[in-house]
DNA sequence: CATGAATGAGAATTCATTCAT
DNA sequence: AATGAATGAATTCTCATTCAT
């Protein structure tokens, strides 16, 4: 990791910082608002500029949710891949996938929640079609993980897998709508326990 | 019944089969492209009509939602109630609001899905206030429900009660936004296999 | 021709009759001051209504541009097509043709001014594709009938055809940038004194 | 040579060279695409630069057309008066006329394309009224000698002059739209025939 | 000389809503 | 009940222009 900040104008389209740091500001009013609530406006407001001036960085507001979910899927397969990887067991790599999940959460807590409620319409949309694609990759690394495990007898056999599937994607994935970063839990901890939950029930054992 | 109906309002103006046809459609399109993105032209154009001659049926395309939500929530808490007037146990209440739950989202699979993911801005208009409300009658409802549970050592007591909580609600409630309705399992085949995750766990018990 | 103008609502997308006149209207304005500077405001202004309500009527400002300016070719070839399929000589060709073109100019004053002035550039977008189409077929018509008429020997062999063919086509079309309908002149009467220039040329014969 | 140069206007800043070749680049790109359409960026892109640096040699783009078209008017009146103070007869006069308007189009080609198409509308700012006093000069010029020439029986006497005024000018000063410079004919060789179908028509002579 | 970043005044377009018929 | 036509406010986006560096 270098220490040197930009000595000098990097090259491209425009200084990649002041970029990040208006899509993190784009991202959190989306995230609060909802995409289509959001105005140009209320983004350049937030950001103390004007709506205009957010057209010398992006093309659209459409580009700018555009790169805000492909840069946090883009991070979120580098962990997930490293993880699938690493060649564990399928009870490992479950507890291995959640608690990557809870740190992309923590780390892109509003790209998560913008996904979550905006990815399913814009899938539809060509530019957006990336989404299909991960989403299908998405169920083939946790789908193909379960069934592993049921095989290895390391999950139950007697429920529906895809219905299993589904449980466990779900409630790790809904913790995006209320987690707050940085937070009385870490990302950790809270894996920890949705895992002890998922894995082993609520209910006390006989 | 009184006889004062609105003077110039067409709010309940004739048959209630065509408002509630109307109602339907408007919620399916809510829900498959959400709210705002919805505008009131498509509504229209998926009832066959144009988009002036909904004014006849409703004050406004808030109105729709706001009787949409409504009416959901007034079905849910009719069940909800009457499970938590049957003087269950902790285990019991909650299987049956879960399972309550589930019959809900296959009756009002819309209506759902729309509440998931319009409920929280909306909760912050006055005119949507029912739906805090509603959101806090639900909390003490689940969440008391489990505090007996642990104190009844009948839920496991090394859990933050409140992520718990948030666990078992999120469970249920995304399964709107797969769920078809007349699909493989029935509601309640459902719940029952849920419930057997969410007490037991998906792993196997050694 | 009918007397009966229609007695109910007509069918398609709207009435065709406001919808020509506010083409009219369109097409008066583009002339006036160009597509580009024309805002939709000026047009709605100039038609008496909000800027707004012209989307009632039309997609966009282009869609309007294109609609006035596909009529214009439409007829125009109507009237070309048909001297075409007359049989005549190469001069009573050029001679019909250019009272043709003096008789649209004539009637369509506006979109041949919008056509020179845009026609060029708007040739290079797919939507407009039929201008280039048009202008090649034109090409065709006037450079065929010259050729035969070099060949025939009504016309002078000494000339480059191709300046020719230019010098006769824009000799005829650049009219309309001071033609008035109405005016002192009728169009059979400009073209008259057009053809006679343009067979004879301006000088004294010795 | 004055000393006082504008203060802060960075008008006539530097390198005469370097202003002379950013007007040759924004007048084809004017010419091109049209004033109106044409945004400081294009041109920018088409010099080289950014948008913002194009204001260190010129206060507006309205500047930069006006420094295009009154450079190019200047240079034609030089020719135009010079051939008017000649003292030719009026048919020698129309052809040195001529000429000399085939010469200006061959080296201000773009400039004339942006006259032509602009002209009209820009006449009517103070800023351009030198573009109308220049088209009454120009008129009085074209038209007189051709009034000269009606009179000494070398024009014919039995058309319209001012048709034969306009249609001698479009004649000429269309070129300019397909004129390419350097092309297969030279200035003078198209002046040569364009002269000769105007003086003496396309038709063979009986 | 040139850049990068911003401004601010429109521009086209969308859309919930109204209303006479 | 429904239509056709319009309103008007808001929205996204464009672009000439400015200015500190």
């Amino acid at each position: 990791m270098p220490q040197n900040k930009p000595p000098k104008k990097p090259a491209g389209t425009a200084s990649p910082d002041r970029r990040r740091e208006l899509l993190d500001t784009a991202a959190r009013v989306f995230a609060a608002q909802g995409y289509n609530a959001t105005t140009v406006r209320k983004i350049a407001d937030a950001a103390g500029m004007l709506a205009g001036s957010l057209y010398y960085h992006f093309d659209s507001k459409e580009s700018m949710l555009d790169e805000i979910l492909s840069t946090f899927l883009g991070e979120l397969w580098e962990g997930y891949d490293a993880v699938l990887a690493a060649g564990l067991g399928p009870r490992e790599t479950i507890e291995a996938l959640v608690t990557e999940s809870f740190r992309e959460i923590d780390r892109h807590r509003d790209a998560v929640a913008i996904y979550q409620r905006e990815s399913r319409h814009l899938a539809l949309q060509p530019r957006f079609g990336y989404l299909a694609d991960s989403r299908q990759k998405f169920e083939k690394a946790w789908l193909g993980t379960l069934e592993r495990g049921v095989a290895d007898r390391v999950f139950r056999a007697d429920l529906d897998i895809r219905l299993t599937y589904r449980y466990v994607r779900d409630t790790v994935w809904v913790a995006a709508s209320w987690y707050r970063p940085h937070g009385r839990h870490s990302p950790e901890e809270i894996a920890r326990q949705y895992l002890s939950m998922v894995l082993d029930g609520i209910a006390v054992r006989d």
